[in-house]
DNA sequence: TTATATGCAAACAATTTGCATCCTG
DNA sequence: CAGGATGCAAATTGTTTGCATATAA
Protein backbone atom coordinates (compact mmCIF):
# COMPACT_ATOMS: atom_id res chain seq x y z
CA UNK A 1 0.00 0.00 0.00
CA UNK A 2 1.26 3.47 -1.17
CA UNK A 3 1.27 7.23 0.52
CA UNK A 4 -0.43 6.25 4.03
CA UNK A 5 -2.65 8.73 5.12
CA UNK A 6 -1.04 12.45 3.84
CA UNK A 7 -3.03 15.43 1.95
CA UNK A 8 -4.29 15.01 -1.65
CA UNK A 9 -1.47 15.28 -3.67
CA UNK A 10 -1.23 17.98 -6.80
CA UNK A 11 -1.70 16.59 -10.46
CA UNK A 12 2.07 16.80 -11.26
CA UNK A 13 2.65 15.07 -7.84
CA UNK A 14 -0.02 12.09 -9.26
CA UNK A 15 1.57 11.77 -12.18
CA UNK A 16 4.89 11.13 -10.99
CA UNK A 17 3.39 8.79 -8.24
CA UNK A 18 2.21 6.63 -11.43
CA UNK A 19 5.13 7.11 -13.48
CA UNK A 20 7.52 5.58 -10.14
CA UNK A 21 4.97 2.88 -10.07
CA UNK A 22 5.41 1.92 -13.56
CA UNK A 23 2.04 2.96 -14.51
CA UNK A 24 1.04 5.43 -17.44
CA UNK A 25 -1.02 8.69 -17.14
CA UNK A 26 -3.39 8.60 -19.60
CA UNK A 27 -6.15 11.48 -20.51
CA UNK A 28 -8.93 9.06 -19.02
CA UNK A 29 -7.24 9.04 -15.95
CA UNK A 30 -6.40 12.27 -15.58
CA UNK A 31 -10.58 12.98 -16.33
CA UNK A 32 -11.45 10.38 -13.98
CA UNK A 33 -9.95 11.95 -11.30
CA UNK A 34 -10.37 15.40 -12.49
CA UNK A 35 -13.81 14.14 -11.99
CA UNK A 36 -13.95 13.24 -8.60
CA UNK A 37 -11.88 15.74 -7.05
CA UNK A 38 -14.11 18.72 -8.40
CA UNK A 39 -17.00 16.75 -7.08
CA UNK A 40 -15.47 16.35 -4.09
CA UNK A 41 -17.74 13.31 -2.63
CA UNK A 42 -20.27 10.91 -3.25
CA UNK A 43 -20.11 10.05 -6.74
CA UNK A 44 -21.32 6.52 -8.47
CA UNK A 45 -18.65 5.14 -11.13
CA UNK A 46 -21.65 5.44 -13.71
CA UNK A 47 -22.10 9.17 -12.53
CA UNK A 48 -18.19 9.67 -12.87
CA UNK A 49 -18.36 7.78 -16.49
CA UNK A 50 -20.99 10.39 -17.64
CA UNK A 51 -19.06 13.18 -16.52
CA UNK A 52 -15.77 12.31 -17.71
CA UNK A 53 -17.04 11.54 -21.14
CA UNK A 54 -17.36 15.34 -21.84
CA UNK A 55 -13.47 15.38 -21.09
CA UNK A 56 -12.76 11.66 -22.88
CA UNK A 57 -15.93 10.68 -25.02
CA UNK A 58 -14.46 7.44 -25.95
CA UNK A 59 -13.99 7.38 -22.25
CA UNK A 60 -15.26 3.24 -21.32
CA UNK A 61 -17.20 1.98 -17.86
CA UNK A 62 -14.52 -0.32 -17.58
CA UNK A 63 -12.12 1.92 -17.47
CA UNK A 64 -13.25 4.37 -14.96
CA UNK A 65 -13.56 0.57 -12.70
CA UNK A 66 -10.32 -0.29 -13.71
CA UNK A 67 -8.96 3.72 -12.79
CA UNK A 68 -10.85 3.72 -9.79
CA UNK A 69 -9.04 0.83 -8.52
CA UNK A 70 -5.59 2.23 -9.24
CA UNK A 71 -6.56 5.28 -7.30
CA UNK A 72 -7.91 3.26 -4.44
CA UNK A 73 -4.45 1.49 -4.45
CA UNK A 74 -2.70 4.67 -4.20
CA UNK A 75 -5.05 5.91 -1.70
CA UNK A 76 -6.31 8.52 -3.36
CA UNK A 77 -10.16 8.05 -3.76
CA UNK A 78 -12.04 6.11 -0.62
CA UNK A 79 -14.78 3.61 -1.82
CA UNK A 80 -18.22 3.73 0.44
CA UNK A 81 -21.30 2.09 0.38
CA UNK A 82 -23.47 4.98 1.58
CA UNK A 83 -26.86 3.53 1.89
CA UNK A 84 -28.05 2.50 -1.18
CA UNK A 85 -27.50 0.04 -4.15
CA UNK A 86 -23.59 1.13 -5.44
CA UNK A 87 -20.77 1.81 -4.62
CA UNK A 88 -19.53 5.43 -4.58
CA UNK A 89 -15.95 6.88 -4.67
CA UNK A 90 -14.22 10.28 -3.14
CA UNK A 91 -11.30 12.19 -3.28
CA UNK A 92 -9.47 11.00 -0.24
CA UNK A 93 -9.49 14.83 0.72
CA UNK A 94 -9.53 16.05 4.66
CA UNK A 95 -11.23 13.58 7.03
CA UNK A 96 -14.77 13.82 7.44
CA UNK A 97 -17.65 11.25 8.40
CA UNK A 98 -20.76 11.19 6.73
CA UNK A 99 -24.61 11.23 8.03
CA UNK A 100 -27.15 9.74 5.93
CA UNK A 101 -31.04 10.36 6.47
CA UNK A 102 -32.87 7.09 5.99
CA UNK A 103 -35.92 9.04 5.33
CA UNK A 104 -34.98 11.34 2.32
CA UNK A 105 -31.07 10.30 1.67
CA UNK A 106 -29.88 13.65 2.38
CA UNK A 107 -25.65 12.64 3.04
CA UNK A 108 -24.50 15.40 5.41
CA UNK A 109 -20.68 15.28 5.90
CA UNK A 110 -18.95 16.37 9.31
CA UNK A 111 -16.11 16.54 10.90
CA UNK A 112 -15.63 14.15 14.01
CA UNK A 113 -13.73 16.10 16.58
CA UNK A 114 -12.96 12.97 18.53
CA UNK A 115 -11.79 10.51 15.87
CA UNK A 116 -7.94 11.72 16.66
CA UNK A 117 -8.42 10.22 20.97
CA UNK A 118 -10.07 7.13 19.15
CA UNK A 119 -7.46 6.62 16.55
CA UNK A 120 -4.63 6.83 19.35
CA UNK A 121 -6.63 4.53 21.71
CA UNK A 122 -7.05 1.87 19.30
CA UNK A 123 -3.57 1.95 18.43
CA UNK A 124 -2.80 1.22 22.05
CA UNK A 125 -5.36 -0.93 22.77
CA UNK A 126 -4.88 -3.38 19.41
CA UNK A 127 -2.29 -2.77 18.29
CA UNK A 128 -4.07 -1.55 14.60
CA UNK A 129 -3.06 1.34 13.01
CA UNK A 130 -5.88 3.21 11.23
CA UNK A 131 -5.37 4.27 7.54
CA UNK A 132 -8.73 5.34 6.58
CA UNK A 133 -12.31 5.41 8.01
CA UNK A 134 -15.97 5.15 6.69
CA UNK A 135 -18.13 6.36 9.38
CA UNK A 136 -21.68 6.39 8.26
CA UNK A 137 -24.03 7.34 10.64
CA UNK A 138 -28.02 6.24 9.79
CA UNK A 139 -30.91 8.40 11.32
CA UNK A 140 -33.42 10.86 10.38
CA UNK A 141 -32.70 14.40 9.85
CA UNK A 142 -34.34 17.26 11.27
CA UNK A 143 -37.36 17.96 9.03
CA UNK A 144 -37.54 13.97 8.20
CA UNK A 145 -38.06 13.37 12.45
CA UNK A 146 -40.68 16.08 12.44
CA UNK A 147 -42.63 14.50 9.42
CA UNK A 148 -42.41 11.23 11.15
CA UNK A 149 -43.70 12.68 14.21
CA UNK A 150 -46.93 13.51 12.44
CA UNK B 1 -39.44 2.29 10.93
CA UNK B 2 -40.35 -0.04 14.33
CA UNK B 3 -38.18 -0.66 17.43
CA UNK B 4 -36.37 2.02 17.21
CA UNK B 5 -32.66 1.45 19.24
CA UNK B 6 -33.73 -1.34 21.95
CA UNK B 7 -32.27 -4.84 22.83
CA UNK B 8 -32.03 -8.28 21.18
CA UNK B 9 -35.42 -9.39 21.52
CA UNK B 10 -35.83 -13.27 22.37
CA UNK B 11 -37.85 -15.40 20.19
CA UNK B 12 -41.31 -15.45 21.76
CA UNK B 13 -41.37 -11.62 21.50
CA UNK B 14 -39.51 -11.94 17.95
CA UNK B 15 -43.09 -14.12 16.99
CA UNK B 16 -45.68 -11.43 18.83
CA UNK B 17 -43.73 -8.67 16.72
CA UNK B 18 -44.07 -10.70 13.74
CA UNK B 19 -47.60 -11.88 13.56
CA UNK B 20 -48.52 -8.00 15.12
CA UNK B 21 -47.50 -6.44 11.80
CA UNK B 22 -49.75 -9.39 9.95
CA UNK B 23 -46.45 -11.53 9.24
CA UNK B 24 -45.88 -14.94 9.48
CA UNK B 25 -43.43 -17.19 11.56
CA UNK B 26 -42.23 -19.68 9.28
CA UNK B 27 -39.73 -22.36 10.01
CA UNK B 28 -37.30 -20.41 7.16
CA UNK B 29 -37.52 -17.34 8.87
CA UNK B 30 -36.67 -19.01 12.38
CA UNK B 31 -33.47 -20.58 10.74
CA UNK B 32 -32.39 -17.60 8.86
CA UNK B 33 -32.61 -15.72 12.42
CA UNK B 34 -30.99 -18.56 14.88
CA UNK B 35 -28.23 -18.35 12.17
CA UNK B 36 -27.76 -14.98 12.77
CA UNK B 37 -28.16 -15.05 16.35
CA UNK B 38 -25.88 -17.84 16.72
CA UNK B 39 -22.86 -16.45 14.60
CA UNK B 40 -23.00 -13.13 15.94
CA UNK B 41 -21.71 -11.57 12.91
CA UNK B 42 -20.52 -11.30 9.73
CA UNK B 43 -22.41 -13.76 7.61
CA UNK B 44 -23.04 -13.18 4.07
CA UNK B 45 -26.70 -13.99 2.55
CA UNK B 46 -24.98 -17.04 0.83
CA UNK B 47 -23.22 -18.11 4.51
CA UNK B 48 -26.62 -18.01 5.95
CA UNK B 49 -28.13 -19.62 3.54
CA UNK B 50 -26.31 -22.30 3.17
CA UNK B 51 -25.86 -22.44 7.25
CA UNK B 52 -29.56 -22.37 7.34
CA UNK B 53 -30.20 -24.91 5.23
CA UNK B 54 -29.28 -27.58 7.75
CA UNK B 55 -32.30 -26.85 9.31
CA UNK B 56 -34.71 -26.57 6.66
CA UNK B 57 -33.28 -28.04 3.74
CA UNK B 58 -35.34 -26.84 1.57
CA UNK B 59 -34.85 -23.10 1.91
CA UNK B 60 -34.16 -20.87 -1.09
CA UNK B 61 -31.87 -17.81 -1.36
CA UNK B 62 -34.08 -15.58 -2.47
CA UNK B 63 -36.16 -16.82 0.56
CA UNK B 64 -32.70 -15.59 2.70
CA UNK B 65 -33.34 -12.65 0.89
CA UNK B 66 -36.61 -11.64 1.86
CA UNK B 67 -36.14 -12.83 4.98
CA UNK B 68 -32.78 -10.47 5.49
CA UNK B 69 -35.36 -7.50 4.27
CA UNK B 70 -37.78 -8.40 6.91
CA UNK B 71 -35.63 -8.60 9.62
CA UNK B 72 -33.74 -5.21 8.56
CA UNK B 73 -37.36 -3.71 9.01
CA UNK B 74 -37.59 -4.74 11.96
CA UNK B 75 -34.16 -3.75 12.72
CA UNK B 76 -32.93 -7.20 14.27
CA UNK B 77 -30.15 -7.29 11.99
CA UNK B 78 -28.02 -4.94 10.69
CA UNK B 79 -26.47 -5.05 6.80
CA UNK B 80 -23.26 -4.03 6.31
CA UNK B 81 -20.52 -3.22 3.74
CA UNK B 82 -16.90 -4.48 4.83
CA UNK B 83 -13.85 -4.03 2.78
CA UNK B 84 -15.26 -6.69 0.08
CA UNK B 85 -17.96 -7.38 -2.37
CA UNK B 86 -20.80 -8.22 -0.39
CA UNK B 87 -23.16 -7.06 2.05
CA UNK B 88 -23.06 -8.69 5.26
CA UNK B 89 -25.59 -9.43 8.12
CA UNK B 90 -25.46 -9.63 11.85
CA UNK B 91 -27.63 -9.69 14.83
CA UNK B 92 -28.77 -6.32 16.37
CA UNK B 93 -27.11 -6.43 19.53
CA UNK B 94 -25.16 -3.61 21.39
CA UNK B 95 -23.77 -1.42 19.86
CA UNK B 96 -20.28 -2.33 18.59
CA UNK B 97 -17.90 -0.96 15.71
CA UNK B 98 -15.43 -2.75 13.39
CA UNK B 99 -12.01 -2.64 12.65
CA UNK B 100 -10.84 -4.38 9.47
CA UNK B 101 -7.95 -5.24 8.34
CA UNK B 102 -6.36 -4.62 5.12
CA UNK B 103 -3.77 -6.74 5.32
CA UNK B 104 -5.27 -10.48 6.51
CA UNK B 105 -9.72 -8.94 6.18
CA UNK B 106 -9.75 -9.82 9.79
CA UNK B 107 -12.65 -8.03 11.66
CA UNK B 108 -11.83 -7.27 14.90
CA UNK B 109 -15.16 -5.61 16.88
CA UNK B 110 -14.63 -2.77 19.36
CA UNK B 111 -16.95 -0.73 21.43
CA UNK B 112 -16.61 2.78 20.93
CA UNK B 113 -16.27 4.99 24.31
CA UNK B 114 -17.07 8.23 22.67
CA UNK B 115 -20.02 7.45 20.36
CA UNK B 116 -23.30 8.44 22.77
CA UNK B 117 -21.38 12.09 23.24
CA UNK B 118 -20.91 12.30 19.18
CA UNK B 119 -24.72 11.43 18.91
CA UNK B 120 -25.34 13.79 21.44
CA UNK B 121 -23.09 16.59 19.67
CA UNK B 122 -24.68 15.83 16.04
CA UNK B 123 -28.25 16.01 17.32
CA UNK B 124 -27.48 19.38 19.33
CA UNK B 125 -25.76 20.92 15.73
CA UNK B 126 -27.57 19.19 13.27
CA UNK B 127 -30.86 18.12 14.90
CA UNK B 128 -30.13 14.62 13.49
CA UNK B 129 -31.44 11.65 15.03
CA UNK B 130 -28.85 8.83 14.88
CA UNK B 131 -30.86 5.40 14.81
CA UNK B 132 -27.79 3.05 13.80
CA UNK B 133 -24.47 3.07 12.66
CA UNK B 134 -22.03 1.75 10.25
CA UNK B 135 -18.33 2.62 11.61
CA UNK B 136 -15.79 0.74 10.10
CA UNK B 137 -12.08 1.73 10.46
CA UNK B 138 -9.94 0.35 7.86
CA UNK B 139 -5.81 -0.61 9.02
CA UNK B 140 -3.35 -2.68 9.75
CA UNK B 141 -3.50 -4.74 12.53
CA UNK B 142 -0.29 -5.57 14.98
CA UNK B 143 0.82 -8.76 12.51
CA UNK B 144 0.22 -7.10 9.14
CA UNK B 145 1.86 -3.85 10.16
CA UNK B 146 4.83 -5.43 11.14
CA UNK B 147 5.28 -7.92 8.20
CA UNK B 148 5.16 -4.48 6.02
CA UNK B 149 8.04 -3.16 8.08
CA UNK B 150 10.21 -5.73 6.78
C1' DT C 1 -60.13 -20.67 4.32
C1' DT C 2 -57.27 -17.16 2.56
C1' DA C 3 -53.72 -14.04 2.39
C1' DT C 4 -48.87 -14.38 3.32
C1' DA C 5 -44.60 -17.03 2.23
C1' DT C 6 -42.04 -19.96 -0.47
C1' DG C 7 -39.26 -22.11 -4.29
C1' DC C 8 -37.90 -21.92 -8.73
C1' DA C 9 -36.29 -19.86 -12.70
C1' DA C 10 -35.75 -15.94 -15.13
C1' DA C 11 -34.46 -10.99 -14.93
C1' DC C 12 -31.51 -7.26 -13.42
C1' DA C 13 -27.79 -4.30 -12.33
C1' DA C 14 -23.24 -3.48 -11.04
C1' DT C 15 -18.79 -4.85 -11.77
C1' DT C 16 -15.11 -7.70 -13.97
C1' DT C 17 -12.61 -9.93 -17.67
C1' DG C 18 -10.63 -11.53 -22.40
C1' DC C 19 -8.75 -9.93 -26.22
C1' DA C 20 -7.42 -7.22 -30.15
C1' DT C 21 -5.84 -2.61 -30.68
C1' DC C 22 -3.90 1.77 -29.16
C1' DC C 23 -0.54 4.84 -27.29
C1' DT C 24 2.65 6.49 -23.42
C1' DG C 25 7.25 6.55 -22.08
C1' DC D 1 8.76 -0.04 -30.23
C1' DA D 2 7.29 -2.70 -25.99
C1' DG D 3 4.47 -3.17 -22.36
C1' DG D 4 0.92 -1.00 -20.05
C1' DA D 5 -3.87 0.94 -21.01
C1' DT D 6 -8.16 1.04 -23.52
C1' DG D 7 -12.71 -0.12 -25.65
C1' DC D 8 -15.84 -3.38 -26.62
C1' DA D 9 -18.61 -7.17 -25.75
C1' DA D 10 -19.30 -11.05 -23.24
C1' DA D 11 -19.15 -13.19 -18.67
C1' DT D 12 -19.80 -13.09 -13.64
C1' DT D 13 -21.74 -12.14 -9.38
C1' DG D 14 -24.93 -10.57 -6.05
C1' DT D 15 -29.59 -9.45 -5.58
C1' DT D 16 -34.51 -8.97 -7.02
C1' DT D 17 -38.89 -10.34 -9.13
C1' DG D 18 -43.00 -13.01 -11.31
C1' DC D 19 -45.74 -16.58 -10.66
C1' DA D 20 -47.76 -20.97 -9.37
C1' DT D 21 -47.92 -23.61 -5.18
C1' DA D 22 -47.69 -24.46 -0.20
C1' DT D 23 -48.85 -23.22 4.46
C1' DA D 24 -49.54 -20.45 8.99
C1' DA D 25 -53.16 -18.41 11.41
Amino acid sequence: MTNRGNQQPRQREISKLLRERGNRVTPQRRAVLKIIQEHEGHLSADEIYNLARDDVPRLSLSTVYRTLDLLKELDLVTELHLAGDHYRYEAQSGRHQHLVCLGCGKVIEFQCSHCGTIYRELFSQHGFAITSSRVELLGYCEECSKAMDN
